[in-house]
DNA sequence: GACCAAAGTATAGCATGCTATCTTTAATTG
DNA sequence: CAATTAAAGATAGCATGCTATACTTTGGTC
């Protein structure tokens, strides 16, 4: 077996994920939305109030990149903090009257993305491809990280 | 037809990228290599001695994303440029002993990778994994960018 | 031969992600 | 209760990617 970036799936999958950022990017950009916030949005969107710890680990970054994320949140009108009173460590996240005003647009931009991007597969394609995305998913997170 | 991101392809297309790129980066870090350097390794393997704008043809990243990448190999030992002599534009991306020397574990590693990432499917998965991929980037190549 | 457009690179500035480390507050434990 | 450990965030520093812009040669064109 060698190696080549046709049949390489980690080489085609960056690829992909580029391309995909980059449809999605256009699209929400002018709404003050960009990828990075995206995620978060999507999460606040269903619960609002969340802390910085919960949304890491639904979205699945790491903490700092968390924190900065949601410091340029801040700075553009997008999230508020509080600390909680409860417990001193914790802030909650609070969407913004600007940003809960961006959710059906923003959820439509990114379907509409996704629907463009697949629209070279059949509907049996796209299920396909969809279910062996979570599979892979899954079996990496069942997986021994340090193997 | 809601957004959800467990049936979002970019949600799960962009989360299993990084999963890929965190794993390859385990592997290829103590050969002092990176995921990004990783696509301009492949190619000068294959042929060394190109020119940035033919890497950057070849592995689809904008010309500022390959100017600063060459410029973090040859920092770090792995690459020479040389002006052309025929035309002063142009450099010839080289190769060094060291970077050379990497090219088999290197490919071995990313092999390994692919491997282990897909290790949850069977065979016939594998290969609809990969073929749906290659066509959705296809479809996308060929789409109008400006639609 | 001066002028101009195109090609090849470089640079500035920013977003997104990571690892590593630090600070602050809360919880546990001796 | 004092000391330690754990949890929540922040910060520093870097890699990788992008857009926008500037610079430098080349290759016509007039």
């Amino acid at each position: 077996m060698t190696f080549s970036k046709d049949t390489s799936a980690g080489y085609l999958i960056n690829d992909l994920a580029r391309r995909f950022a980059s449809l999605l990017q256009a699209r929400i950009r002018p709404m003050g939305l960009s990828t990075g916030v995206f995620p978060v949005m999507v999460q606040l969107w269903e619960q609002d109030g969340l802390t910085q710890a919960e949304l890491v680990r639904r979205i699945g970054v790491e903490q700092a990149t968390m924190a900065n994320t949601l410091a340029r949140m801040q700075r553009d009108g997008l999230i508020e903090r509080r600390r909680s009173l409860a417990d001193g460590r914790v802030q909650e996240i609070r969407l913004t009257d600007l940003s809960r005003k961006l959710r059906a647009p923003a959820l439509d931009a990114a379907l509409d993305v996704n629907a463009t991007a697949l629209s070279g597969l059949s509907e049996e394609e796209r299920d396909q491809f969809l279910m062996l995305l979570v599979k892979v998913i899954r079996s990496l997170d069942h997986q021994d990280v340090t193997v």
